[in-house]
RNA sequence: CGGGGUGUAGCGCAGUUGGUAGCGCACGUGAUUUGGGAUCAUGGGGCCGGGGGUUCGAGUCCCUUCACCCCGACCA
């Protein structure tokens, strides 16, 4: 074969979207489900999801975040009690209206998200300021019916972690939500390899029913942008609303001031569209299900198969997610699929290989082929992973650089913008400031403002923050 | 919810003026193979998305319905 990989999927330079629903249903990450909507993780992609929890869990406990579960269905009085909220996610919900052969009294909302029934819960917990801060974690499933699904993007039912606080003071529970904001950018980079654009959502664009909210915007490998996680200061709105109250250090009765936060499976569409190329997923190796995959050449040769098992329980012993191939595929064939499927690096094993004491790597990010010795064979390979982990983190870097575009005049913006690119500009924010508005009104894109940094303002000079401008988004 | 498209084997498709349901891949079995998607032999697999019509006869024509995909408006 004159081809150096052979490709069924379609070419992610010409039809993206097709790209992706084919990498992530050939890879085996997903199937779509019989209900319009929904889908079916299958163990590759509920792998990825598995080493996401597994991180953020060890990540919560150091945060003093504690895991618990709470019911999916949800009084419709509950969901009503906060005006705004109900607004926000009343087009999207299920309702649950029979059950046990007769018409419920009252219908149950099956949770888009559980800020009412986990304040409920808190108001009988909390009593005192020693009861906080009260800061609960679950990992659950939650359900919005979304007009235009996509498998992991956007999905009826999909999964996801929530966390809910109640803090003492309007400073902790802005503090939390930049904590959690951290949290999360610390995840995506050290995780998933994935740089983020962080920042405050606009008025329009924030939670319902939250003060105010911020984001962690991912750009995809076709320019468009995915919210790849938020958190939110939810000030005193979900606590007058559940009736949270306490007795503070001074004996005054006080409504609690609350946040939340959470990421779902989104992260697995959105580490397929980050790295992902011609040849299909690219895997950073701390998220990857398989790490290292073992090919066999000429496994009927005496002592090949040997030898792989052997490295294989090296490899094993020293905690690499490592796997043997020894079906009867050819090595061509094998080296397309674990491509494919996004395993950093490959190891091939063959008589000559034996004979030479080492095994033939091959790098997923780089396609760099090169010996490495069996008798030191897990230095090496941890040594590669490394080095992969970085270098895939410093490509997506490349392409998110690549992707902005810092203007401060206006008309390129737009143009920028419109242009898929994401633009980045510096003003005041200020509402007196009306060429600002003004123009700024005419930009129908995803924005999102800064909330720690000060630049000077493109329109009035004075010190400002700065917005970033989105092009099309998911 | 608007615009476009597709439904025939697990997947990808063909099916002529309406006349016995096909091909490739995948899958089972046996053998030979193995450094970029192997070869031969042999075998299993179908309510042609659903419901109505027209007809001696419908995968094919007509009506209707459902599902899914893509592009827009709304959302993690």
């Amino acid at each position: 074969m004159d081809k150096e990989f052979v490709s069924e999927i379609a070419d992610i330079n010409l039809d993206f979207p097709q790209w992706y629903t084919d990498v992530i249903i050939k890879t085996g990450m997903v199937d779509y489900g019989p209900v319009k909507g929904t889908m079916v993780i299958k163990p590759y992609g509920y792998a990825i999801w598995e080493n996401i929890q597994e991180y953020l869990n060890k990540k919560f406990k150091k945060l003093g975040v504690q895991n618990a579960y709470f019911p999916m269905f949800i009084p419709e009085s509950f969901f009503k009690k906060e005006a705004e909220h109900v607004k926000g996610f009343a087009p999207e919900v299920a309702v649950v209206t029979h059950a046990g052969g007769e018409e419920l009294n009252e219908k149950l909302i099956i949770r888009p998200t559980s800020e009412t029934i986990i304040c409920d819960m808190f108001s009988k917990w909390i009593k005192s300021y020693r009861d906080l801060p009260m800061v609960v974690n679950q990992w659950c499933n939650v359900v919005r019916w979304e007009k235009t699904p996509r498998p992991f993007l956007r999905t009826s039912e999909f999964l996801w972690q929530e966390g809910h606080t109640v803090q003492v003071s309007a400073d902790d529970a802005e503090k939390n939500a930049l904590v959690m904001l951290d949290t999360y950018e610390q995840m995506l980079k050290e995780l998933l390899a994935i740089p983020v654009l962080t920042g405050k959502k606009t008025e329009k664009e924030k939670f319902a029913g939250a003060v105010s909210t911020y984001t962690l915007e991912a750009i995809m490998k076709d320019g468009k942008c995915l919210q790849s996680g938020t958190t939110h200061n939810l000030g005193q709105n979900f606590a007058k609303a559940s009736n949270i109250k306490f007795l503070n250090k001074d004996g005054e009765l006080e409504y609690g001031y609350s946040s939340s936060w959470g990421v779902s499976t989104r992260l697995i569409g959105a580490l397929v569209m980050t790295h992902g190329d011609e040849r299909g997923l690219k895997l950073p190796p701390s998220v990857a299900p398989i790490q290292v995959v073992i090919v066999p050449i000429a496994s009927k040769k005496a002592g090949v198969v040997e030898k792989c098992e052997e490295v294989m329980q090296t490899i094993e012993n020293a905690d690499i997610r490592v796997k043997l191939d020894n079906s009867n595929n050819t090595p061509g064939w094998k080296f397309n699929e674990y491509e494919m499927k996004g395993v950093p690096l490959r190891l091939e094993i063959g008589p000559r290989d034996i004979e030479n004491g080492v095994a033939t790597a091959v790098r997923r990010d780089t396609h760099e082929k090169l010996q490495i010795k069996l008798d030191n064979i897990v230095n090496e390979v941890n040594k590669l992973l490394t080095d992969i982990q970085d270098n895939i983190y410093a490509q997506a870097l490349d392409n998110i650089k690549n992707a902005i575009v810092v203007t401060n005049d206006y008309k390129e913006m737009v143009d920028e913008v419109n242009n898929k690119k994401v633009a980045l500009s510096y003003h005041c924010g200020d509402l007196t400031c009306e060429e600002n508005i003004k123009k700024e009104t005419t930009i129908k894109t995803r924005c999102i403002e800064s909330y720690d940094t000060e630049h000077k303002c493109i329109y009035c000079g004075k010190k400002s923050k700065y917005r970033v401008y989105f092009g099309k988004q998911y």
